[in-house]
DNA sequence: CTACGTGCAAACGGTTTGCACTAGA
DNA sequence: TCTAGTGCAAACCGTTTGCACGTAG
């Protein structure tokens, strides 16, 4: 259920001090519904009622408290945001360069098993401590093709 | 040597019905020396002599040839660039979330091969035709250790 | 009661653009 | 010559911030 998600972000929010309101639950509950990272513009029309700066805001709140992760394309002006990887589940993104859309990717096995084995190679070598990989496929999607 | 890219860089601008001229010369030098993503502002600091606004439209411009590519990260506010994969040879980045800093890194060829293996299944299930991939691996560099 | 959250409007800062001038082919 | 590039300064626009008020705990 959905609790728990809220229940989690609630826990990530209070270890920062910050408070779980209203706004930010629904702000919470828009980005889990939608499954796939979603635009500020699209924040401000989902009905969480809250003003631009506070929506700003508590995304930068949530940020920080780890409970959601703030993407941006090199198209597309302004971000986007999704729940953190840790609260949904690791996926890669397909980035359409036509028309800017982003949808959610399951990973393969194969790239995941070859991706930790290079990030253990790197850490072997003390080169670089990786703490998470993104993985994006850019082309079309099949609605610009 | 270094006369091949520029002559490649050259063609490009011209199928784009622009000029190879000094200033982008000398930003497409300041790239290629670089060997990683470069800042805008290491770009207007990297004695090209160019004024604010041409580096902006000369990058644009060889964005649009295909000679240049823009890269945005979650963390930094401003854009880095880089020289087109088939100018330089495809890589992967170590984002350092401490420092904000960028390396290349050399892609190994298990990775490749899934994510090759991975797209031609999209393709086969028509639901996304991917052009290229970007792999970035993030954590924290030898230098924030 | 006190600290945190909110709305409004103004400020910020990276990027873009209008315009008059310069230079490459 | 004639189109494209350049510098300067102003405009733009997504984002941040100051301030007074509201609200959760």
């Amino acid at each position: 259920m959905g609790s728990q998600l809220h229940r989690t972000v609630e826990q990530r929010l209070r270890r920062a001090r910050s408070r779980y309101t209203r706004g930010r639950r629904q702000l919470v509950d828009l980005l889990a519904d939608a499954g796939r990272p979603v635009t500020i513009g699209e924040l401000l029309d989902g009905g969480s009622g809250l003003s631009q700066s506070s929506v700003y805001r508590n995304l930068q709140v949530l940020e920080q408290a780890g409970a959601v992760r703030r993407l941006v394309t090199a198209t597309d002006p302004g971000a986007r945001f999704e729940l953190a990887e840790d609260l949904t589940s690791h996926h890669h993104h397909l980035i359409c360069n036509v028309c800017g859309g982003i949808e959610d990717l399951q990973p393969s096995a194969p790239i995941e098993r070859a991706v930790a084995r290079l990030t253990s190679e790197l850490a072997a070598a003390d080169r670089f401590a990786t703490e998470h990989h993104r993985l994006d496929l850019v082309g079309t999607c099949a609605d610009c093709r």
